[in-house]
DNA sequence: TGAAATGTTGGGGCG
DNA sequence: ACGCCCCAACATTTC
């Protein structure tokens, strides 16, 4: 008689989930555990937390239908983990990998306490499989990118199970209820609902449409795959076979782009898990001394979203309203923040982490060093983007901006990009006056830009 | 997965 | 008819 532990962390799914299928495999019983770490669950991203609590609520759920029952504990997970040991005379603990620093320490602790095996799962190819012939990481996105999908997929998807062993009787913590989060519903069958959705349509256009900050183009699966919910396995090979039977051009292009991008996901997976010094501080050595502006005010009115350029006051207001943004609005407010203020994108980086339902330390670090233009692969730091250009390229309508700036729900088309632009005679006709019912932009684009070019120069000098 | 500055071209107005 | 200027429109370079 074998028993295994389960320990669920960013996992929090039944289908195609390794961990546990692997204990499953080697136990007669599987003890599903998920520990609430006071460190993790603090405060500092009150939406994430919401939707891991939903998360867990609908996994226990689907846990009891098949027979077992999802144990909640709350502590030091080594603790707690020993402790479920004693209580259950459990041989062999068994978890997913992740790969942040905070999660390897914490693994790390574990392993060299209790009998513990990790699993792949949280990307389709473990960071360490992603090497040059020499051995040394990739640093550059499109090499990475060839050579990852030139390996061999290490299996299919494996199915969910249809029931699971009874567990004995054990103690398990109450969480307290969390609100559903209206947009993204935290249930594994719905992540499945949404991808089938999205390439039933949606995925054909994903080239286009994906840059459409007033178009539901994206799939709007990241918070699923950020607490597994989904596993990128699954992804990747439905993607792979929409690909297959694709023969337009366009259509086909659509879908290497996703797939593309959820490769992004597994370098910036790969880049952490190598050079975990990037939380801390550029990975460009010649950008680590750009003069930031220490401006709390200007911080501030861009995380409110009062910034007076629409698109980036509408994409904050997105991401405080709902914990997600559209991508393309994600570039235009972090070139916004690093570029037209000249604020530290490290602080940028810490709002998306506590506003993002799909914040990830990797992806988010990734993202935030690609826009600054200190990181791997980044954007020249001489790309700068203009709100208004952007603005007018992807919300051509304004309907993006009408939808979160309320204000500005009356300007007609010509007005909403650029609002101080607004006649008086338009402004009263609108009953809206600029400065009063909408700020005044806070920065000259203009002059920003000239501003931030010197001061990457002068750093690059240095 | 930019945008601004600068350069080039070619058609049309005009003396 | 011709040269000249103007200036879109597009291309290239630069940041």
């Amino acid at each position: 008689m074998t028993t295994a532990i389960w320990w669920a962390r960013r996992d929090l799914r039944l289908a195609d989930n390794q961990a546990l299928n692997l204990a499953l495999n080697r136990a007669d019983t599987v003890i599903p555990v998920f520990i609430v770490d006071p460190q993790l669950m603090d405060g500092s991203a009150p939406k994430r937390e919401t939707f891991l609590r939903n998360a867990i609520a609908s996994l226990a759920d689907e846990m009891r239908t098949r027979g077992s029952q999802l144990i909640l504990r709350q502590g030091e997970p080594i603790q707690e983990l020993r402790r479920l040991m004693e209580e259950t005379g459990a041989q062999i603990i068994i978890a997913e990998s992740d790969h942040s620093p905070f999660a390897k320490a914490r693994d790390n602790r574990a392993a060299a306490a209790l009998p513990i095996e990790f699993t792949g799962g949280i990307t389709v190819h473990p960071p360490e499989s992603v090497r040059k012939p020499d051995g040394s990481p990739y640093t550059i996105f499109t090499p990475f990118m060839k050579f990852w999908k030139a390996l061999p997929m290490a299996g299919d998807p494996i199915p969910a199970p249809k029931s699971l062993p009874a567990i004995p009787e054990l103690t398990s913590i109450e969480l307290p209820a969390a609100p559903p989060i209206s947009d993204f519903p935290a249930v594994e069958n719905f992540a499945y609902e949404r991808l089938r959705e999205f390439f039933h349509s949606s995925i054909f256009d994903y080239g286009e449409a994906r840059n459409r900050m007033d178009i539901d183009g994206t799939s709007r699966l990241s918070p699923y795959l950020r607490f597994g919910l989904i596993s990128p396995r699954v992804l990747i090979s439905a993607i792979f076979r929409v690909i297959e039977e694709t023969d337009n051009k366009i259509s086909k292009q659509s879908c290497i782009t996703w797939l593309n991008e959820i490769i992004w996901r597994e370098f910036y997976f790969n880049i952490l898990d190598h050079f975990p010094f990037v939380l801390k501080m550029s990975f460009r050595e010649n950008l680590r001394s750009i003069p930031w502006r220490d401006m709390p005010s200007d911080l501030a009115a861009w995380q409110n979203g009062l910034t007076g350029y629409p698109v980036v006051d509408a994409a904050m207001r997105q991401l405080n309203e709902t914990g997600w943004m559209h991508n393309r609005a994600r570039m235009i407010t972090a070139s916004f923040l690093t570029k037209d203020l000249l604020i530290n994108w490290q602080a940028g980086e810490s709002w998306f982490l506590r506003q993002l339902l799909d914040g990830d330390p990797a992806s988010n670090n990734g993202g935030w060093q690609w826009a600054a233009g200190t990181g791997t692969d980044a954007a020249p730091y001489f790309r700068i983007f203009n709100p208004v250009l952007q603005s007018q390229k992807f919300d051509p309508n304004g309907d993006y901006v009408r939808r979160w700036v309320p204000e500005l729900a009356k300007l007609p088309k010509n007005y909403i990009h650029s609002p101080w632009q607004t006649p008086m005679d338009v402004q009263s006709q609108f009953g809206i006056r600029m400065g009063k019912d909408y700020p005044l932009p806070i920065v000259d684009h203009q002059f920003a830009r000239l501003r931030t070019l010197q001061a990457y120069k002068s750093a690059k000098s240095d």
